[in-house]
DNA sequence: TTGTACGCGTTATCAT
DNA sequence: ATGATAACGCGTACAA
């Protein structure tokens, strides 16, 4: 049997009361007592019960992470973030890869709420109306990281902007037949955004769009391969490809390499999220840096306000994100 | 206020008792209050409360997971082995990254107990022995992943067959001046270890060895770079380099490529860990696969039986590597 | 098969 | 400044 509170205040010769009060620290306990509380609580070597104190205080110390998969880039770096301010404001994080799957989103929302978590961060791009309206009738506040949905706060980046920029940075490098492997079509924020600011580049610089120039992906290393080998492969490739991830862009280097194109000459290639291996490959990766550790540190700080009850001035925060020129372009 | 389990039993016409008896599916209820209850609480959708459950039923469900940092390559692989097999005996995982800091590791190991999780699981090469001392202390089961410490269960790897395995390959391939970036010299298991197998593939080849050719790093990309570089610019280069790390490889090839060594002509270069970006990179990396996926769903199970209290045959796993032979060779 | 009542280890209120 | 005691929400003897 472990110590109890009761077994502390037996052998110090005061009550329990006393005992919980230089524990937390609260009220007023004379100095004498305290010191010889403290010394019977080292002495015994007592550690309180979290379980007990917070069916009492209702609240855990704990939030929950839901993320599609720790394994993917991207996420660690932002869990990273995420944690370190947790760990600062004293809360714990349990981690939920969901896989996108539905049911597995539904069943951890049960399992965080039954253990009373005290918030969760929800990181995805795509929320359906199903997933939105759990988290409305959810009593537990929740933060999005690089996703949106009506008022929920969030903290992303400008990715129209930013795709804007790198397909205008592009063009300035003299390319005039600009490929793109985007993301997927429901993904409002790291699929459609950037198509947009694609778009928007090549309308502002009076290219004309051409379809065959536009393929779709999922963000991982196979369908950036795939849809690089379909863009080299067609008659008048594009001289440059943008990716809608990293990773993709990895893909499309492959392809590129195994095509015996060389980069930059005969190939640009561009990407997006700046994962720590985009500046260790050869080529190194010319990208949009996300602010990836700071979107996660951000997006805990809100959560910890909103826990707080503090007043947030903003419920989106959009971070700043910055174009990183490399070898591959 | 939230719903208790008082407030089904009076909606529901029957006892609390009989309310936690349907939750529990335990003992016998008649199907017809079963139902009854069954559709009250949909009904009024109520969600137990985890935290008075644990106080009472004495485990928490919730497992802890130290790390020495989610950010770095190999343990997002691990975390999610152990995050699933987790998941399937209804476990959540909270994760600590402790950046192999003493006191964060010592506060982590409070929280968790104080917390009250059902066991830990603990990852990183290198244990102290006052760290072991505060597992004999902890009341609650410890894993290790890819470390050793005593008697403490354990899942890893053959580390020194492995390395052996790697460099013999090397010299079959004509090599003879071959270097090693090695690990930490205080780490046993990545470090020590893989420094064994490397001198005892010389030694078995009658390739007298020589100290130039042996550098000590951290596993990370830089440590890789500089190594490599004083490897690399030395009069009488080796003409191949082993690495005790993928990161550390990545970080030599970078190296070779400024230098403008062609691989695998020039120079072979070869890992280990195999890190999904391996396989991605140009060329591609020869490397030693360990299965970082199964350690950490097998470390996971190994935890599940201790919890259980099933008895275990043997605490310390070997699992399977493999050489993958890619075009860095 | 179902209900009553106690205990899990704390914190917080109210006295003293 | 300190102590007694009632919650917190649930599981489980023991009774019925």
């Amino acid at each position: 049997m472990t110590l109890k509170i009761k077994d502390v205040a037996e052998h110090a010769g005061v009550s329990v009361a006393t005992v919980s009060r230089v524990l937390n620290n609260s009220d007023s306990v004379k100095p004498d007592t305290f010191q010889k509380v403290m010394a019977v609580i080292e002495e015994m070597g007592y550690k309180p019960n979290a379980i007990a104190r917070s069916l009492k205080v209702k609240n855990t110390k704990t939030i929950g992470i839901m993320i599609p998969d720790i394994s993917s880039h991207f996420y660690p770096e932002v869990v990273r973030g995420i944690e370190d301010v947790a760990n600062m404001y004293e809360y714990n994080v349990v981690l939920c890869n969901t896989d996108l799957k539905r049911e597995k989103e539904l069943k951890y929302l049960d399992v965080l709420t039954e253990k009373q978590s005290d918030g969760i961060i929800y990181m995805s791009n795509i929320i359906t109306d199903q997933l939105a309206d759990s988290f409305q009738n959810l009593k537990i506040p929740v933060v999005l990281i690089s996703s949106e949905y009506e008022e929920l706060p969030t903290v992303l980046i400008d990715n129209v902007a930013a795709s804007n920029e790198m397909v205008k940075y592009l063009i300035q490098k003299g390319h005039k037949r600009i490929g793109m492997i985007a993301g997927q079509r429901n993904d409002y924020i790291a699929g459609i955004s950037r198509v947009k600011g694609y778009y928007k580049a090549l309308e502002e610089a009076g290219i004309p769009l051409e379809e065959s120039l536009l393929v779709y992906g999922n963000y991982r290393f196979k369908s950036g391969y795939e849809g690089g080998k379909k863009l080299l492969t067609q008659e008048n490739r594009p001289t440059a490809i943008f990716c809608a991830s990293d990773e993709m862009a990895l893909g499309v280097i492959r392809a590129a390499t195994e095509l015996k194109l060389s980069m930059p000459t005969d190939l640009a290639v561009a990407g997006f999220d700046n994962i720590d291996m985009a500046e260790k490959i050869c080529p190194s990766l010319t990208t949009i840096a996300q602010p990836m550790y700071e979107m996660g540190a951000v997006g805990m700080r809100l959560l910890t306000k909103i826990l707080n009850k503090e007043t947030i001035q903003q419920s989106k925060v959009i971070l700043n994100y910055a174009l990183i020129e490399r070898e591959s372009t």
